[in-house]
DNA sequence: GGACTTACTTTTGGTGCGAAACAATTGCTG
DNA sequence: CAGCAATTGTTTCGCACCAAAAGTAAGTCC
């Protein structure tokens, strides 16, 4: 923790709950603060002193646009010190490190992508490393590190086992502290985004919360009570063993039927290669599909009814308020939004309630800016339970 | 609320959890009270003092068994006054009435059944009153009643839609209440069955837990921070819409290859005696197939099959720390444990941790003290959250 | 019988909260 | 412009809860 801004941690639940609050949903006053938080007004005032006095929020002047000259005494809404503190979120994947510059709030201000050549981890940690150098001349006030890697990640710190990078027990937080004198908080990729989007994204204050992610592989999590379930399996690749239709096609990758098989794109790509002997990008055979080609049409209505299906377990088990469809492959729902939605109907008790699907196209800046989510959220406010 | 044992209610949240716990765990002294629940000797004696006083706990004498001679003062053992109550657990059929006697423990100590000729709610409510009143004879301090019935119920007090008993609207409690003047609590019967395993069974302390019963329909229930979750499909009938193997059987009730068509009792008769021509019971089906007469062991191997598909799914999804298998219908897990186990494993990663599955045969009784635990939770330890 | 051990009680002090009184700042009205 | 109403934020007080520490009770061991 060499966090220069000194005196932000620890927090109270309370204060906590009041940094959230404010950090996610913008600039609020106190009285608006205790009506969502259901607390005083008293309170408001003896929470808020210390955070304003650690220099995490700020009084701001009421927006210049006072959009309704109300009565009474104006409020004063708070605000996070927006510029105390940029943070950089790492995506590794098998070639390429993508980056993004965050604000404390969350929102990307710069992107950055560097080839990676080696997975040697000394060699990675150099590459993050300068990249960090770079982007801090541009970024004075770099207060932290996210890191997303596809694998086994171990106290926020260790890779234990990441399959693609071919690590074990790489204490990479470690690696990248040393070369950048920044806290660090390393990650499995799919646990950073699930944590992001329960925070500052589509899982707001929700209860019951389930993302699905679709790309190179099939990502799943869990938020329960506003806290991510974890499981054994998990950075390990769900979904290998899912057998979603024992029909299914057979592919190199995971079990006949499984939704790995049915639904990654490399998965339908080689579908598609198999049967017609050329080898097409997933945009590409997408278009093909929406044309009425019919052997892509049959692989990716094949994968539609799988997603529906799949979307249908989770809310007849999980019963969550919302999930959330990201990743690189949820282009699938534009082509075959209606299948996706027959399959769920058919999969569903017809007075159930309908399921709160949220679909979100993302790139691997998305899966970048998960990982400085969850820098900021240990950073700023904590350790917010490992 | 005309029990007469008084000033119980209402109890704050340290003495409640005091409460229950002495309820479930038997008789516990202070100290192994303050350990169990992580606070310190002091707040014992606080939160003690009061539960004493009202007459709901009491300082029994160490066993005579004093099973080790330990040193130093001796523990001074809290119970619950166990006979300061009886409860009623009514289970409502189509064709029966089940109820049972238990303790504040919920230990039965009496059943007694009686035919239910029609479905009128006044005379059925006429039947509780007149089992209540032959029962009360016998057991002198009843404190109060549960009811579970198969249906849609609001408030715990009114059946809001019950397709066997063609019931809507029917205010319940207050029907039994005036007969009986006893305080009633009206449930869904599987959600009475969640919430008494909670409480006292297989999910006592559990953060996230799964119940799946088999017996004439499907039964499914989710318990997520102690809670249980509602959903709208519930006490509509679930599994008729869960398609487990979409080239199963076709049968009257549920969609093909439902979890109802394959798992449910009637379901299971129907498709033997449709291959064979001859009505056969569950049981006699479960001996055939034991003894490997192929037809019905080829309808429970694929009812099996299906029970483990759909247990991998809940673990797959849900990721609870144990399923409870409960109802009529599990002797199958006698018949083909293996065969459950077995499709368990093909839809799970090979790393996932092993499902903790419990089974437990259970008969209408157990269904009945069901609603009897929920009476006692409600009614003694305060409404319990509707 | 004295030393020791364990169980429980009492006391003390701290924390976090809500309720209510109070101060501050504006718009509206006569 | 004075006065009032409306609204926000602050201060003070008291309550509920809890942990830590010190004290008391009731037994065993030598």
């Amino acid at each position: 923790m060499t966090a220069g801004t000194a005196g932000w941690l620890p927090l109270s639940a309370g204060e906590r709950s009041v940094a959230i609050e404010v950090l996610v949903h913008g600039p609020l006053s106190r009285t608006e603060l205790a009506r969502r938080l259901g607390l005083s007004a008293g309170s408001l005032t003896r929470l808020t002193k210390p955070l304003i006095e650690s220099n995490l929020l700020i009084e701001v002047a009421e927006a210049g646009a006072p959009t309704e000259a109300r009565q009474g005494r104006p409020s004063q809404p708070l605000d996070v010190v927006a510029d105390s503190g940029s943070f950089l979120g790492f995506k590794i994947t098998e070639d390429t490190v993508y980056c993004v510059v965050t604000t404390l709030r969350s929102h990307i201000v710069a992107r950055y992508d560097r080839p990676l050549a080696t997975h040697d981890p000394a060699e990675v940690a150099d590459l993050l490393g300068a990249m960090t150098a770079e982007l801090a001349a541009e970024h004075p006030r770099l207060a932290g590190i996210g890191i997303g890697v596809g694998g086994f990640v171990r106290d926020r710190a260790v890779v234990g086992e990441s399959p693609f990078l071919l690590w074990r027990d790489v204490p990479l937080a470690e690696l990248v502290e040393e070369r950048t004198g920044l806290p660090v908080v390393v990650e499995n990729d799919v646990a950073a985004l699930v944590e992001a989007e329960t925070w500052f994204g589509a899982g707001r204050g929700l209860d019951r919360f389930a993302v699905l992610t679709i790309g190179a592989g099939i990502g799943y999590g869990l938020v329960l009570g506003g806290k991510r379930v974890s499981c054994a399996e998990e950075d390990r690749g769900f979904g290998r063993h899912w057998i979603v239709d024992p029909n299914g096609p057979l592919t190199p990758d995971g079990r006949r039927g499984s939704a790995v098989s049915l639904l990654t794109i490399p998965n339908i790509r080689y579908q598609v290669q198999a049967a017609t002997g050329r080898d097409r990008t997933y945009e590409e055979i997408l278009a093909l599909a929406a044309a009425g080609d019919p052997m892509p049409a049959r692989v990716i209505g094949e994968a539609a009814r799988a997603l529906g299906t799949l979307v249908a377990q989770i809310s007849n088990f999980v019963m969550p308020q919302k999930i959330l469809l990201a990743g690189e492959g949820v282009g699938l729902m534009d082509v075959a939004g209606k299948t996706v939605e027959e399959a769920i109907r058919d999969n569903r008790h017809p007075l159930a309630a309908p399921v709160d699907l949220e679909t979100k196209v993302s790139d691997f800046h998305d899966w970048a800016r998960g990982a400085a989510v969850l820098a900021i959220k240990v950073l700023v406010l904590g350790s917010a339970e490992a």
